[in-house]
DNA sequence: GTAAGTTGTTAGTTACTACTAACACATTGT
DNA sequence: ACAATGTGTTAGTAGTAACTAACAACTTAC
């Protein structure tokens, strides 16, 4: 489910913002110029120019067009089962599923988190979503008996740390200090999380 | 145990290193100027180039004052009293200690992950070793019968992505998906491990 | 075939950035 | 008293960044 950079019928305007979103993710906003991202996009620093008048509004343009909102909480609840083992492995899965598509955005909204805060309130939308349904499927399993009493709201985002945890430090240049396939620690912490939440019989 | 700034005692060189830490961490090391770690250092430009000659040594200087390495190892098995809880416990607690010291050093390394990786293979020395703690200490309780059969290194890093997670979170301008206390993070995460992990009398 | 739209090129402006040089001033130790 | 040391100030240089203007070339639509 990897992603293939086929600039073949991608606009220009796509390509110049996709290629904007690459170099500014690594480098950041200030530190990436026109110049550089005009010979990546393989267009000339006019063209970009042209299109969107100043390199802010590159940046501006690309978090509009690349932020979109996924409602995971329908998306979700299509597909519970009410099994925590099933249900929080899918819910592991969809978020990654997500960070593959928009981990780009992910970390540009990080480096920018001082000079361009904007793009976080926006990137950050979809993990609370996430949260919120987690929070709700937690008390609705608690009320069926199915988990222990405990803050259902902690244990979500004790959830959702744990991925956002792995992600970063995949990201980080990672594999640093381990290296870990993706299926490997969703299965494993999953059932980290089911032997931790489920009442012992 | 917080940190307070007192310029006082401070030597000019110590100033202006972190102040440039704390403006990198920001903004990104290409996109600070001398002007401004000048300014906020408060010295005159010419001093900071007379001290560290370039931008590029003030980086290198900072980085090579500021992350020192902690013997985490060592520190943590001088109060082992294998019981789960209590030592995940303290784990956790180290972990978010050398955090609150570092923190400024761990963010720049991401900040320049792609630019300058050499911060983070520095940086990245401390998680290493706490990894390997409690993988060797997951191992130790296991023969001891006090811990599931299950992949000690997986479960190790699972406890370390959660924690590395409410870091990054809380840092990424957090407070925006969830606000919880950093102690009661560590009490409910810690007891989510501890059942996760504890064998079934 | 011609007009409209898109892109490249070249030259240039303005502002800023890292960094240097030279001189002045103040503090401190001897 | 004097030298050494650390700092500020002022002026300046060379390079680069964002952005503009004007003209040429190409593609496509009708």
């Amino acid at each position: 489910m990897i992603e293939i950079k086929d600039k073949q019928g991608m606009s220009t305007e796509e390509i110049i913002l996709e290629t904007a979103i690459d170099l500014m993710e690594k480098k950041g906003f200030k530190a990436v110029t026109t110049k550089e991202i005009a010979a990546q996009s393989g267009f000339s620093e006019m063209t970009l120019f042209r299109h969107f008048g100043t390199k802010q509004n590159i940046l501006e343009k690309a978090v509009e067009v690349y932020s979109y909102l996924i409602d995971m909480k329908t998306i979700l609840y299509d597909h519970v089962e009410y099994d925590l083992k099933k249900d929080l492995k899918r819910v592991s899965e969809t978020y990654h599923k997500y960070n593959q598509h928009n981990y780009k955005m992910v970390l540009l909204s990080f480096q920018e988190r001082h000079t361009h805060p904007f793009i976080g309130e926006k990137i950050s939308e979809n993990p609370k979503r996430l949260k919120n349904y987690l929070v709700d499927y937690f008390e609705e399993m608690q009320k069926r008996g199915k988990m222990i009493e405990t803050d259902a709201e902690v244990q979500a985002m004790n959830f959702l740390w744990m991925n956002l945890g792995y992600f970063m430090s995949f990201q980080l240049g990672g594999r640093k200090v381990a290296q870990i396939p993706l299926q490997t620690f969703i299965e494993d912490s999953v059932d980290l999380f089911v032997r931790g939440l489920t009442p012992c019989k």
